[in-house]
DNA sequence: CTTATATTATTAGCGTACGAATATTCAGCG
DNA sequence: CGCTGAATATTCGTACGCTAATAATATAAG
């Protein structure tokens, strides 16, 4: 038993590293990152979203999510378009290939989920949730 | 409440990058990462531990620790030495100020991970842990 | 002994993630 | 109007974290 068995930061990484690979090795046949597919799913709910209001949804930065729209865009899951009246915003909309992409993608993460909780009971699933939300807020500051 | 309100991989990883960069920000004074902590922190324990012993430990593949412990030794933090009768292994050493480092560095995530659990009852943390390791197992294969 | 296989560490290449600095555009204020 | 400051997106530089490929050494089989 050392230091990091009791070290809550090294185990949740360690932890959202493997699951990302499980969902990686699942999404690497159509050929997106774990990343790219969360930002799908924003899309879906939000097609046309500013990058800026990506970033605020998915908790990145907007230099992250600049990098990871441009290897979207580059692939042909996304496209650029000056829409709103401030000629600052651009946003962001996903193509026909993306909508598709999006929706198995979708899928696949759902499995990875339900297999990552299949020891638990959907109370302590929940509970589970709870506790990861209240870190990140209390890591942001947003409550004491 | 959209589909990643949901996502565990979602909220995992959220999670977690708010305590590394929670972590980082306090870090950075002394000009290491969350990462190049956590490789103290385990040197602390098997000082002298090979490349691939680290990795192990620390569930990082060979490549990345390389990285890692290129960057450290440029730091002045630990060195390499061939110590072992097989001469493919090299072993890591901490050096006097990587462990002067590591000790400082201790008090800090220790300090963190007491901050990130500040809302919840022992048993909720000690459940939390047990949940963390038990997704990491379970997305390695390591029980069924 | 020799050939085949496995292990250890490294390199190369890609995709996040972040802080700092920059260019463009907008909004407010005198 | 003109100036100041804020907001949006980008670029730059650094550090992970991974896969695939490589080089060097060790081990096993024949």
């Amino acid at each position: 038993m050392n230091a990091l068995d009791g070290s809550v930061g090294f185990l949740l990484a360690r932890a959202a590293r493997s699951m990302k690979r499980a969902l990686e090795a699942r999404l690497s046949e159509h050929n997106i990152t774990a990343t790219q597919y969360i930002v799908l799913e924003a899309l879906r709910e939000h097609d046309g979203a500013s990058l800026s209001l990506l970033g605020q949804k998915l908790y990145f930065d907007n230099p992250t999510i600049t990098g990871i729209v441009d290897r979207m865009e580059r692939d042909g899951l996304v496209e650029r378009r000056r829409v709103a009246g401030d000629r600052r915003v651009i946003n962001v909309f996903l193509t026909p290939k993306g909508k598709a992409l999006a929706q198995s993608a979708s899928a696949i993460a759902e499995a990875i989920n339900r297999d990552a909780m299949r020891s638990f009971s959907p109370q302590q699933e929940s509970e589970f949730i709870n506790t990861l939300n209240t870190i990140w807020r209390t890591m942001n500051g947003k409550e004491d």
